[in-house]
Parts: structure tokens; sequence; C-alpha cells
DNA sequence: CACGAAGCGCAAACCGGTTTGACTGGTGAA
DNA sequence: TTCACCAGTCAAACCGGTTTGCGCTTCGTG
């Protein structure tokens, strides 16, 4: 027997379709009596109604979708993302909107799934990973989908496209960090970022240096990794092993040509600040792996705070960034925004630091 | 502007709307000169055809859909489900088709979604996570979706409501890890299994218990996990450390009573295997923590092959699953089956056991 | 030259809802 | 009594595609 349809119900209602379609919207009033009448014809042929006439009627289809352009390897460990499209779910579920998700290798796939979004799909998207030069938003703005983004600053007010942004304060986290690890005695302290073309990779790095110098420590030793526990071991080989372990992009002064490491201990980190959790374990695992101890010679710290991060020992002190959380207000914020209310700008508090066992103060020499 | 329709086109093009649509599903011949002239005024007004009304149209939405009913710290730590939904995403990508992707949390919410997921928003589902008493085959049967399961066995040619399987034999990888550590001369050997609820881990654990047994070991060391870190922490405490490790469900065989441990450490476990790399992960951190060596004092194993194990220190042996291969087949079975081709049972070759430094030969006593 | 068969394209019906202008009967005020 | 008004409902148009019965051409063949 296939579907019942609003015809259907409304003839054993005894009305019209226009209006079964009434009493359910409440656009217009319905008498009571009539809106019980429905209502019992509508539960008696189990009759829901079909969300593609409604798309078609009113153009909203009724979801949200969501790209997220990363390597598989890289989507499995990360812990960020499961999190946050959990928290989307909870504020659309409530909405009764759903989610469309996508996972693409590049950019070019990126756009035309967005293209695809546009010919029907969904009524709006949660741009991540948001990138310095990011041709997204002028791309949905050109087809017509609503947006949010989600970054990792405060917005800057005088972007060309100015999507809503829903943004936590990374680069505070990270100062946090910093400044936890100069109290402990680390004067020689390294980071591992994420990708620096993503903003929000690019933002806590700057933080970082600018954390290590105001408290007058170098901030030449950082590595760009990409997010993946290979990236993580590699950064952290560089770091404490050969020669010249760190890359010349981290000397953002420009000093002219720093004196030849004399000895490879001393110029060592004693501390390293990872981007995220899985680069952290990995990290060190290889500190370990050469001899190292964690944290009697080597501190480390992660990023996201996974589940897993908890159950280590030593334990890794971490940023807890409330993953779950920002997916929520992301969500509705878009939400907001296909309503066109848009704000334009929504802070999330949610970063704190967890301090477990990876920290403790340098060897002494 | 409003987006271009399929009159528009027709208009520029000089012909009826149904000569454009014909044009584009080739349902009926066209002119070459014809399809030509459509095609050019497609591209000219930039038009694609509305999903929404084609979904009217043909009742085919054109997407599927997915749930996780998981605890959100689960998923976020499992790396099964992104790479699982990577593997998705490049099968259904390719034939023009979205995933619709819903996470709840208890069995109510996710069937509440299958409802909302009848009423015209998606064409299948795949099911994950069968349980042995399952009740949404027969659900999904009712609400006339089409359906597909993942599973971990060679399918029950017995059971009542058969839905295609796509299944994987994770019994053979469990018992070529027993078979691996009695080689190295294991003779207690315990498993932390998933939630016994899932038909796959209640699958592994039979597997284990059938594998140490065909080695004449006893199969008392088995406790159930859910695949978080917390509780393969837990259990590893159990299994290592305190008075009565082990849980009475171990029992199989239904020995009355078994004699009470004379000596902790020598009914202690040598080798553990994990059912997921995060219980393995945290287990090990465990052993560690209390003063246990790994390998040389204790060997352990995980299941899913992360990434994040191939770079710990030592590496954890593990299962690599072939995720991504399964999310791939899962969904083609899916879209064959929307055609009516279903076939009832694939198998997906991608179990292998993959050996890292994680295991070695237990301690000489 | 006549006729049947293709080949092509048109127009209209249809999918299942939403929206709105118009119609109805009943009520209260003038 | 008349009339304006209001609540409540209906019928029809509409959203933007797909599908199909039918008619018009054009061609090949006897």
């Amino acid at each position: 027997m296939p579907r019942a349809t609003i015809g259907d119900v409304a003839r054993v209602a005894g009305v019209s379709k226009g209006t079964v379609s009434l009493a359910y919207s409440g656009n217009r009033p319905v008498a009571e009596e009539t809106r019980r009448r429905v209502f019992a014809a509508a539960e008696e042929l189990r009759w829901t109604p079909s969300q593609s006439a409604r798309a078609l009627a009113t153009s909203r289809t009724g979801s949200v979708g969501l790209v997220i352009a990363r390597r598989p390897d890289v989507i499995a460990t990360d812990t960020f993302f499961p999190r946050f499209i959990a928290g989307c779910e909870s504020a659309l579920a409530e909405a009764g909107m759903g989610l469309m998700l996508n996972v693409v290798a590049d950019q070019d796939a990126e756009a035309a799934v967005y293209a695809r979004y546009a010919a029907g799909r969904v009524d709006g998207v949660i741009l991540l990973d948001v990138e310095q030069e990011d041709t997204r938003p002028a791309l949905v703005e050109d087809l017509g989908l609503t947006a949010v983004m989600l970054t990792g600053q405060r917005p800057d007010t005088g972007s060309p496209v100015a999507l809503p942004e829903v943004w936590t304060d990374d680069a505070a986290a990270i100062e946090e960090l910093v400044d936890l690890l100069v109290a402990e005695g680390h004067e020689r302290i390294a980071h591992v970022s994420g990708p620096l073309n993503y903003v929000h990779a690019a933002a806590r790095r700057e933080a970082f240096s600018r954390a290590v110098r105001r408290h007058g420590l170098p901030a030449d030793l950082m590595i760009e990794g990409d997010f993946s526990a290979a990236s993580g071991r590699d950064a952290t080989s560089r770091l404490l092993g050969g020669p010249t372990p760190w890359d010349d992009e981290g000397r953002e002064d420009g000093e002219p040509h720093g004196p030849e490491p004399q000895d490879a201990s001393a110029k060592r980190p004693s501390a390293i600040v990872y981007a995220n959790d899985v680069m952290a374990i990995a990290g060190l695992s290889y500190a370990r792996s050469i001899g190292l101890r964690v944290p009697e010679d080597l501190s480390v710290t992660g990023f996201d705070d996974s589940e897993l991060s908890a159950h280590l020992s030593p334990g890794l002190t971490s940023v807890s960034t409330g993953a779950l959380l920002r997916g929520e207000v992301a969500a509705r914020t878009l939400l907001l925004a296909l309503q066109g209310e848009a704000p334009s700008a929504v802070a999330v508090e949610g970063n704190h630091v967890v301090r477990r066992g990876s920290v403790a103060p340098p060897p002494t020499t």
C-alpha cells in the first residue's frame, strides 16, 4: 500500500487539502473541532507530510550541509569532527532539520558539492577550516546558500564578505598553555602547528609566538604539521633529533642567520606545544622511543582534549574545546540565519586548559 | 535573480519542458541538434535541475541515511566511523547521491529518525551496530525504506527479515591474533570486548573464546567494555590489579566456582586482546602506570588500526579493517538495492593483522 | 505514388504539498 | 431589517521537475 497523501487525509476528515495543511501549520486559524478531525484522520492513515513535496512548495529543503575537506586519515583520528557533528545534530533535530554530510578530498570537490547543495539539497551550510583567502564565502553567496563560519578568533570586522561567524578564542588558550610552561621553568618551548593555510592554525601559531616572546623567550622553534600522527612524529623528530630541527619559516623576526647550535641538547626544547592531541600523542611516543622521559625530560601539551588523552599515562595536558557546544551553537546560528535573523558573530566560551601529568618542570642541567 | 527553471531553459532553447527533461535523462532519444541547443541554453542560464522538484516527481530523494547511535565520547575516539563515512561518500558522490547523517543517543531516537527519513528524506539507510534482537530491520521494512546492514560475520541465512548484508570476517582476525600470541608463548590471554548487545562484539568475543580453547588454554579472562578509553582502563585495572579481576560472565563453561587465585601475578594475563584501539591504548597506558612494561611484561593488541596506533611506541599490534572500503561497498550495495538488484550478502575482504611492537614473548617467571 | 514505420517533439497530466483570493454562514451594530 | 465584518473553509494556482499519449514529419519500400 502506498503512503497516504494529504488528499487521503482530507477525504477521511471531510475537509479540503488546504484545510489539512492549515491545521498542521497553523498559518491560519482552524476550528478546534476541524483540527481534531484532521489529526484523527492523519493518525488513522499514519500520514506524515512528504518532505519532498513540502520542499518543492516552500523551496526549503529542511536540511543543512556540512563539508569536511581533509584527508581520511586525519579525519579518522581527529576527535573534533565527530563531536562537532553530534553537537550540530542535537540543535538540528530539535528543529526537525536534517544534516547532510560530505567528505571530500580537495577544494574543487568541495566547490562541486556546494553547487549540488544549491540545487535544492540544503538550505544552508556551515563552513569549517576557514583559510586566509577563502573563496567559499563568495561561492556560497553566489550560489544563494545561507552560511555561517566556524572560526578560532574574534571576527575581523573589515572582511569583504561578511558571513556570521561562530568563534572561540583559541589564542587565549594557547597563551595560557605557554604561561603554564613558563611558570614551570621552561625556557625553550616549541610549537607544532596545524597547516598554516587554515586561519585557526595560523592564529594559534601566532598566539604561541606572541606568548613566548612576551616572556622574553625566542620564538624560533615552530614547525608546521598537518594534524596527522605522522606529522606529529616527524616534527618531533626534527625538534629533538637532527642537526637543524627547526624550519626557516619559524624565524619570523627575520634574523639574518642565527648561530649554528653548538650543542644539540642545549638547543633542544624542553616543552612542545602541539596543535592537536593526535600530534601530541605521536610526538610523546616518539620522544619516548628515543629514550626521553615524559614529563621529566620533555613536557608536552595537546589541543582538543579527546577522551583518550585523559587515559594515557601520563595524562596529556590539553585544551578542552567544547566541540559539542560549538556544533550546537553553529547549527543554531545557521537556523537563525535561515530565518533572516543572522547575528554577525557569536562567541562560544568553551576553551579551557586541562592540566595533566604530561607537564612538569624542565630537567635541571 | 531567482534560479532558472526548466521552463526558462525550454524557452531559450525553443523547445518544450519535456524535451529538456528528455535531453538530460536520455529516457527517450532526442535529436543531436536539439540536445545541443538545450545544453547551450542550460549552460547560459546556469541551470541545474532542482533536486526538490525531481524528488517529488520521481519519488526518489537522491540521498541515503546513516544513523549512529553511540555516546558522543565513544564516537569521538572511535576511528571507524569517520573512515566508514568517507568510504560511503566516495561511492555516493560518484552516483550523485547525498549522505544524511544523524547522531542519536538511544534506540527510541533512532526509530524517530527513521520515521522522518521515511517521509521523503532518504531512499535508503545503512544499519550499523546490529544487535541480537534488532528491531530495526522490521522497522525500516515497515516504513518502506530500502536498507543494508553492516556486520562482522557471515550472514545467518535463517534470519526472519533478510536485509542485504555487507560483512567482514572479524572472527578470523581475532583468531589470528590469538594464534600469534600463543605462538609467542602466551598462556594467559585476556579479552576486553565491546558491548555484548552488539552482534559484532559478541562474535569477536566468541571467536576469542574459541581460539583460546582450541589451544587448550582457559577462556576465563573476558571482560565487557564499551569501546571507550575509560572502559579500557577499568577493564585493564580489573585484569591486572585487584583480587578478582575477571567478571563472572567470563565463565561460559559454567564451572561452579573455580579456585581462588593463590597468587595474583600468576593468574594475571600476559597478553590482552582489546576489541578496539582506543581501549587498547588506554589499557596499555594503565599497565605502564602501574609499573608494567609493554611489551616485556604485557603484550596488547587492538582492533581497527587507527593511524595513531602506528605512531605510538611501541606501535600497537592491531587489525586493519579497511573501514574505508567497507563504507564504499556498503554504499554501493545500497545503491544496487535501490535499483532492485539487491545481492543478499557481500563479503568484504579487508581485515588483516598488522603486527607492531606491542606484542612480544611473555616474561619468563 | 501510397502507405507504414520510425523519429521527434509537444502538451498535459502528475507528484504532494502550500498559499491565497473568494465564498459562506453567522453575529453584532446601526 | 440591513449591512459590515469575521471566522472558517474551499478551490485553484503554484512549486519545478518527469512521464506519456499523441500528432506531425520524414523516410524507405513495394
